[in-house]
Parts: structure tokens; sequence; C-alpha cells
RNA sequence: GGGCGCUUAGCUCAGCUUGGAAGAGCACCUGGUUUGCAACCAGGUGGCCGGGGGUUCAAAUCCCCCAGCGUCCA
């Protein structure tokens, strides 16, 4: 049997046959033995619109979700599935993804792998997804969503270890009673086509359940993995079995809702409140009236959803070729229009259908405590708010962006599992709308400045143009029209087929990128045991023994790869692995501790501690040999190091508290002089949120809560504190070590922490700067460095003020008054150095010569080229009497300059370069300009005279 | 994570290709003209041209590094 062959005896035992597919080569399982195509092919249109194939629902929009979700989660629990809780749709628990496209990602990689067991076995869910890769085709299609919720049973099996929940057979037995029987779909209209998985390091068979032309749910039966010794190969890539089987299922809970309700779209079905809104606020109807085609709106929308369905066009990248393909297919139906009219249509509506989607995709990652940025996760989100914003604007809606949130909120969004407050939403939705417009004011500038050369009247713009401002401003090829067309550029169009060509374009950019980094390690440590972390058993031990068990010299040039931090005061050249260590190894922002490692009187110095799998390394500037050894770590730093991890998780959850839930830990450093916190918020905080956060913090210090340390299992981890934990990024073991202090911070944390709050003493946030846009750093001292902090304060304050000789309350005000004199006698100065100048040049003093009615002046003067230059203005710009000027300065090295007054005989008959350039060697330099401008400057300014001596015996005076 | 672009007067932006006295509009100040909803005329104030290095006689302009902002793709 070949890779994803299934053999299933629920087929014979329930009167399925096995076909293959006419049009797509597939094979098939049917209950109708007179099918031909598998029912996902060009050739199977929908058959439930108008005429839904799933009975007994008459709800829509939330009540019919509602009521579907239900229906299959007890489905399911009645058959010994627990009922899982979603998880948040942004994927904190991961590092690969931003956000949760799957049920399945809600196990990767802990479960999936084998580490750590699953919440429930076998289990059932409803997942809230995102996916935003066809986020294009969203509202065009009748079909894409760039969110929804994946209904799924999963099962994880451990066949080697007897332990099998069930497989393949009892999978398809489960999901083909509950679609005949609990959903009353007919059995005649299920197909299962087998379509083989492979994706993300995994692989296995799969079956696609089609029932009227859609695909409502995908059985996938994970079973291998990725390994180079595998003995199966499929696409290039060679597999073996898996230890863990998994039952991988998804069932599209919006499609089942579309089935049900049979409308011409999944919109109507799953979003009908927003599409009566939005249509009465664009005022679609009467617009479609005007256009008096005489065609009825549901046939065609039905017609469009359906051919949509089938044809075999990327609608996110040529929207254009699907046009006229759909127009054409029309005909065939009898629905006779043109493109234009088509479009007319179409356009608005697929905002009109796109923009519940996207709100209900933006309010769930806002909810969820997302902050929009312009990079990473966040920017997924402002992505989602500008596509909004610009589908409003364009179908002439005239509300917010936070009227659509509220709107949406209120009719189709269960607040009770946000983080982030209705307010809070809101307030970052009117902030990003704000941003939108701004980078559209920004974007005319742009485009006037991008088609300065081109003239009005052209009718196309450069590709290399439109390219460039879509990814430079992102203007996209229509917004750039028309704001060009409110410029007065009337003519310009998109060419046909731009569109298509931009994504190519954009689709070998990616993969040109596509490089891999690499990681190197220092040690192979492979071959090492895992050294015992004694440092977490008791915080304020300083001393300890041990065996050497390695050591080896650093290679010369690791430096620059190793990164050290400034506080790494030598440059270590050997690397120590012991059994067990006090020293504790870089890692969760907090640094290597520091100390000494001794043996028989010889000793090193570690100046770092890393970590590399299990295996802790001393990087010290000695080798030490196999064998007991003695070490100390540098108590000092160690303890500065805990105040200051705790002062991080302290103010953390103090920032919580005072700004929102939405604050996030993206990033934390803590050093022995001072440690930073990288918070999210969608705006700068004001020095009195930062002075609340302090309060705040140095109150619960003073509360002093005892700070607990558990060590957890993952999946009991999970499930008691949620995924707020994760505030350092996703876990790395299946055993998590939480930090919990008070009820103020709890975290998962590997960093040394004091056992008690009050041991930081005091606490300040001394500084804050915006590192990203949504991503605010707090620098922050505690204990000793927060007093050494003041201290130093003071020591600059009075410094200063003693300089000038007032009291440091006056040193503001004293401050400002004497650079604001330092300015304007900074400008006197430059005026009165102008003045000089005139004078000295007025007529052009004793060194002007005239002959032939040209006025020559050649002569010495003083100052930069600025200043002569200045002089130069004066004896050239009066075109009344043409001039040539050769001057010269002795400062910086010498200066030359030559000029003559332009459009004048002086003019036509001198080049001030090639003057220059004949004198310019007295003065060991060069230089060069335009023919009635010349400068150059060298290395001998005694050179001057001889210089402007030469100059004169050329010019003949 | 990767690509590209931007950073110049209080604000919005030119200038950079091809190095040679830092510009425009708005705002502000002075005077005039008018006293009328974005008024007009004349004059003026206001710039470490993001930071740091380099090339050059000379850098806003060319090269390298850093930072921030923006945008596109994952």
């Amino acid at each position: 049997m070949a890779f994803g062959e299934i053999h299933i005896p629920y087929w014979d035992e329930s009167g399925h046959v096995c076909k293959t597919c006419r049009v797509t080569g597939a094979r098939f399982w049917t209950r109708d033995s007179s099918r031909t195509t598998c029912g996902d092919t060009t050739e199977d249109p929908y058959t439930f619109i108008g005429n839904p194939t799933i009975g007994g629902f008459s709800m829509r929009g939330k009540p019919l979700k509602d009521a579907m979700r239900k229906a299959f989660l007890d489905f399911f629990e009645k058959r010994g599935h627990t009922r899982v809780e979603p998880y948040p749709i942004i994927a904190r628990w991961r590092d690969d993804i931003h956000l949760t496209i799957a049920s399945i990602a809600d196990f990767q990689p802990h479960v999936t792998s084998g580490q750590v067991p699953p919440p429930a076995n076998p289990l059932v869910i409803s997942q809230p997804c995102i996916r935003l890769t066809d986020v294009a085709a969203v509202g065009r299609s009748g079909r894409h969503l760039s969110t929804f919720e994946m209904m799924a049973h999963h099962a994880f099996n451990r066949p080697k270890d007897g332990d099998v929940v069930y497989w393949i057979d009892q999978c398809v037995r489960y999901c083909d009673e509950m679609l005949v029987d609990s959903f009353g779909i007919s059995p005649e209209d299920l197909t299962y086509v087998e379509n083989p998985w492979s994706g993300g390091g995994n692989a296995g068979p799969a079956l696609e359940v089609i029932v009227g032309g859609l695909e409502l749910a995908t059985l996938v039966f994970m079973s291998l993995e990725e390994s180079d010794e595998g003995e199966i190969e499929i696409k290039g890539l060679r597999y073996k079995e898996m230890d863990l089987q998994i039952i991988d299922t998804g069932y599209g809970l919006e499609r089942f809702c579309w089935a049900a309700a049979g409308t011409p779209t999944i919109y109507e079905a799953i979003y009908p409140e927003s599409v009566t809104w939005l249509k009465q606020l664009s005022g679609f109807d009467s617009m479609v009236s005007s256009l008096g085609m005489g065609v009825d709106m549901d046939a065609l929308l039905s017609e469009l959803s359906r051919l949509a369905g089938i044809l075999n066009i990327d609608v996110g990248t040529d929207v254009q070729a699907l046009y006229e393909k759909l127009v054409e297919r029309l005909s065939e139906t009898g629905i006779k229009l043109s493109v234009d009219e088509l479009k007319r249509v179409t356009e608005p509506l697929s905002s009109i259908y796109a923009i519940p989607d996207h709100m209900h995709a933006l309010c769930n990652m806002l909810g969820d405590g997302l902050v929009p940025s312009n990079a990473k996760a966040g920017y997924l989100a402002r992505m989602l708010a500008r596509r909004a914003c610009r589908m409003k604007d364009g179908i002439g809606a005239s509300v917010s962006l936070s009227d659509l949130g509220a709107h949406h909120m209120d009719t189709y969004l269960d607040m009770s599992s946000f983080v982030q407050s209705r307010e809070g939403v809101l307030s970052i939705l009117e902030l990003e709308e704000t941003r939108y417009y701004q980078m559209l004011r920004k974007g005319e500038a742009a485009v006037r400045t991008a088609l300065k050369s081109l003239p009005k009247d052209a009718a196309e713009i450069p590709d290399e143009t439109l390219f460039r401002l879509a990814e430079e401003r992102g203007l996209n090829p229509e917004m750039t029209v028309s704001i060009a067309h409110g410029l007065g550029w009337e003519r310009l169009t998109v060419r046909v087929g731009f569109a298509a060509d931009m994504a190519a374009r954009n689709a070998q950019m990616t993969k040109a990128a596509a490089n891999s980094r690499e990681i190197q390690s220092i040690v192979d440590v492979d071959s090492m045991p895992a050294t015992l972390q004694d440092y977490y058993d008791d915080t304020r031990a300083t001393e300890f023994t041990s065996e050497v068990l390695h050591c080896s010299p650093l290679p010369k040039g690791t430096a620059d790869s190793m990164n050290y931090s400034s506080e790494v005061v030598g440059e270590p050249t050997h690397a120590i692995i012991l059994d067990r260590t006090l020293f504790y190894p870089e890692g969760g922002g907090q640094l290597g501790d520091q100390g000494t490692l001794s043996q028989n009187g010889s000793s090193a110095n570690v100046f770092d501690t890393r970590v590399e799998g299990e295996v802790i390394l001393h990087l010290t500037d000695a080798p030490l040999a196999r064998g007991p050894a003695k070490g100390v770590i540098d108590w000092g730093r160690r303890k500065q190091l805990m105040d200051h991890h705790t002062a991080v998780h302290i103010v953390g959850g103090s920032a919580r508290e005072v700004l929102g839930p939405h604050i996030w830990q993206a990033g934390s450093n803590k050093g022995a002089r001072y440690a930073r916190l990288d918070i999210t918020h969608y705006s700068r905080p004001t020095r009195e949120q930062l002075d609340s956060i302090e309060d705040r913090a140095n109150e619960i210090v003073e509360l002093n809560p005892g700070i607990e340390k558990l060590v957890l299992d993952r999946a009991e981890a999970d499930a008691i504190f949620g995924f707020d934990i994760y505030q350092g990024g996703p876990p790395k073991h299946s055993q998590i070590r939480i930090i919990r202090i008070g009820d103020y911070d709890i975290q998962a944390c590997g960093g040394t922490h004091h056992d008690e709050a009050g041991k930081v003493g005091e606490l300040r946030i001394i500084r804050s700067s915006q590192v990203q846009d949504g991503v605010e750093r707090l620098q922050i001292v505690a204990g000793e460095t927060a007093r050494e902090h003041a201290r130093r304060q003071e020591r600059l304050l009075s410094e200063s003020s003693e300089i000038l000789g007032v009291q440091p309350d006056d040193l503001p005000r004293t401050v400002s008054r004497f650079f604001e004199e330092w300015k304007s006698q900074q400008k006197r100065i430059e005026s009165m150095e102008a003045e000089i100048v005139r004078l000295r040049t007025s007529g052009g003093g004793d060194a002007a010569v005239e002959k032939d009615g040209v006025r020559y002046v050649v002569m010495e003067s003083e100052g930069d080229s600025k200043q002569m230059m200045i002089m130069l203005g004066e004896l050239t710009r009066d075109a009344s009497t043409p001039t040539l000027a050769v001057l010269g300065s002795r400062e910086g090295g010498g200066t030359l300059i030559v000029a003559s007054t332009e459009g004048s005989i002086a003019a036509e008959r001198h080049n001030a370069v090639e003057i220059l350039n004949a004198i310019a060697g007295h003065i060991g330099g060069g230089g060069g300009g335009r023919p009635t401008i010349a400068q150059g400057g060298g290395s001998n300014p005694e050179g001057i005279p001889a210089a402007l001596d030469e100059a004169r015996s050329l010019l003949g005076i």
C-alpha cells in the first residue's frame, strides 16, 4: 500500500465503495455507487445554497455558531471525549508561529513530540484560529475567512506501549455517525477523499470530508516524523514511524453553519447583522437598483459563490482574470452582464463581507492582549486594521474603526474570554485608525514626489514606481492611482495583470530571502551528563565543591560569536564543565554568574556562565584539571542580579495593574548595573504613569509577600495558571518552574530570586524609551544600584551647579538662559563677520583691477570657506559688473575659491575650474566645481601668496 | 526572522541621481493694507540635515556601523 492509502473496515460495514475520481484521479469512498467525481472538483458545484444539507438550524450569526458548536462538542463528549477550553488566539507558547492556526497547534510541539502528556485523551475542542495566508480572497470567494473556529476531536496513541485510544477506523465511524445521525446529512451526499498530508516535520494519511461540493472536515492520521534514517520517502524527505500516533481532525464550524443556512455566501450565515448594517451604511441596495441590471441579486451571488468555489483561479492575486472568467461562466448560466457591471456590484460587496471577518479576527487578537506594532504579531493586527479601514472608506461607510469594533463585539463576541477590556480594544482601534490616516497623508507626498517627472496626461505609472510605493509606503496600486487622480494625473490606471506580477515578485523575494541562520555550539556537550543545578536549592549559598568533568580551550575568535555582555570583564579562554554548580548560567534575561574556581592551589576566574542543552559551561581565564574543585560565586554581583530579577517581575505586575492587561513582557535583561524590562503598550507612558508603576512596585516590596518557587508539569502549570505565565517566551522543557510573588506576579522563570519581595529594598524606574512601535523599555535599578543611582544623580547636579555658581534648584533656568544667550551670540558673531566681509569687499577693495570690461579681484582674505563664499557672493552676484574673483585664505590648510559672475563676459572668458587647478598646486591640494565657481583646499597654507601670484600672471594683471 | 524605504525649520515636505553658500509651503514675529468666515503685500525669526565613524581640499548629498520610524513578506 502506498503512503497515504487507507484500508478501513467501516467502509464495508456501512456500504461505502472505493472509487477513483475521473477529474482529479483521487481515491475516494462514497455510498452512492453512481458517483464518478470525488466531490471536490471543478465539476462539483455547491448544492446546499438555498437548500441546506444540515437541517434543524434556523438561526443565523452568533446563535447559529453557538448551537452548532454545542452540537459538535456534545456529540463527542457523550462518546468519551473530554471537553477542553479553547487556547488563546495568540500562540504565545510557541516561537515558530504568532497565531493559533489550527486546533493541533495548541499541542505543538510539546504534546505532539511526546514530551508532555495531553491535557485529556481523547479530547474535543473548538479552537478559534486565524490564518492570514489567503486574506486577499476573503470577501471575494464567498467562502474564505481569515478567522474561523476549528472544531476537533483529538486522540494521542502510543501503540508501542499498548496505549491506544482509537485510530483511523474509529475516527471515521465517529465522523460519519455525527454527520449522518446528528446533523442529518444525507448519506449519499458524503464523500471521503484520500489526500495524504505532510508538513511541519510530520506526515500521515488523511481524508477530506466533502458534502455538497464543500469540504466540511479533514481527518489527519499523523503517524510519521521526519528522520534521516527513515524508510518512507515523501516529496524528497525521509520519514519514520512516530512513537506517538495522533488523530488530528478539523471541522470548520463556519462551514457547518453555512451548510445549515444555505445562504449565498458563508458571510451571510455567520455575520448577517453586519452585512445588513454595512449595506445600509454604504447605500448598497440603492446603488444596485440604480444600475438597473435587471438581475436577481440572490441568484447572482449564489452563482458567484458557486463559481468562485470551483474556478481554479487564485482570487488573491489575479482579480481581473477572475472577473473575466466569472462573466464568461455567468453568461453560460443565463446571467448576462459586463465585467464593469459585475465589478460595481462585487467590489463593494466583497468589502461588506470582509469587514466583519477582519473585525472578528482583529477584536479577538486585541482581546487577547495583543498590541499592534510595526513588527511581528502586532503587525498582523495592524494589517487587518488597515484593510478594514481601507474597505470601509472604499464603500463610503461613515463609521469609525472603533464603531465597527463596538458593533462587532456587541453582536458576535463573548467578552468573558477577553483579557483586554472593551474600552481597551476600542481605544486601540481608534489609535490604529489615526495611524492609518497618517500613513495615507504621508503617502500623498510620496506619490507626488514619485510621479514628479511623469507628465500629467500619462496613462500608466512605471511598474517600478508602483512596486516601490507599495513596498515602502504600504500604498497598494489602487490607492496610488486614486491618490494620483486627486493630484492631477487624471488618466492614470493600473495596468492589467500588475497585481499578479507583484505577487510573483514578492514570492521570488521571499524565496531569495529564505536563508536560515546557524547556531554553533562552543563545546560538544552531547556526551556530557546534565549539570546539577544547585543554585535553585539555596539561593543564598555562595561556595560549593564539585568535580571538573571537562575543560577545553575556547578557539580564538569565538569572542565575537559569543556576544559577551559588557559586564564580562575579560576575555575567557577556557570552558569548564562540572558535575554540579552554584553558578547560574545566562538565561531568562539574567546574566551569568561570575566568581572563581580553585583546585590544589591554582585557580581560575569565571567571567561568564552559559548553558547548552542541560550542560552548564563555566567560561574562565585559566584551565583546570579533571578532579575535585571548589567554587565561589561573586555574591555581591549575584545578590544584585537577584534584586534586579525579582524587581523586574514586580514592576511587570505593577505595570499590568496600572496600564492594563495587555502589558506583556516583550523581553528583558538583568545585569548587575541595571535591569531592563520591555513591555507591550500601545502608547508612550507618561511620567505620571511611570511614577504610579514605580510607587505600586515599591508598595509591593514593602508588603513583603513571600516568593513561592514551584516546579510543575507543563500540563499542570497550563491548567492552573494559564498562558500568562509565559512572559519570558515559550517554555522549552516539560517541567515548568513557576515564580509566584504573592498575587502580584506569577510567571514561568528559570532565574534566581529572593525568597521574600522585601529583600529587593528600594526600586526605581530610571528611564523609559521606545524600542519599537508598541514596545516600551523600562530601565530599572533596585537595592544597592538604586542607592548608587541616587548618589550619582546628586553628584551630577552638585557638580553642574557649582560650575555655574548657582543652587541646584536654579539649574534648569540658568542652563536654558545660558543656552539662549550662547545661540544669540553665535548669531551675532555670524552677522558681524558678514558685515566685515561686506566692508572689505566693497568695490573689490584695493585688489580690483579693471581689464577689457571685466573686474578682476585677486586677494588673500581671512576666514573659512563659508565666509569666503559669502565674500564671493558680494563680489560676483551683481550682473552689471562682470567680475572674476580669486580668493585665498590660510585657514584650514589653505583654501582657494575662484568664481565669476554668472551669465557675464567674465564667465565666458574664464573657466573657474581651470584657473583653480592651475594654482592649487601651490598649497599642495586640489579641488573642483562648476565653470563659474570652484573651490579647493590643501595642506600648505604658506603657498597662498604664490598661488594668488600665479593667478595674476595667468590672468595677465 | 528577512527585504526595502525614511529621519532636513515648530508642522508638512523638497534638495541626495551627478559632492561645491541649507530650501519651499504652513505656522510665528515686525511693518503696511484691511478689519470679512483658511485674507493680502513687504520684511524677518527659526536648522549639530537622527547619532557615530570613513572617503574627500570639500559631505545633507558617497561608503560603513548604530538607533528610531515606516512598510512589505514570512
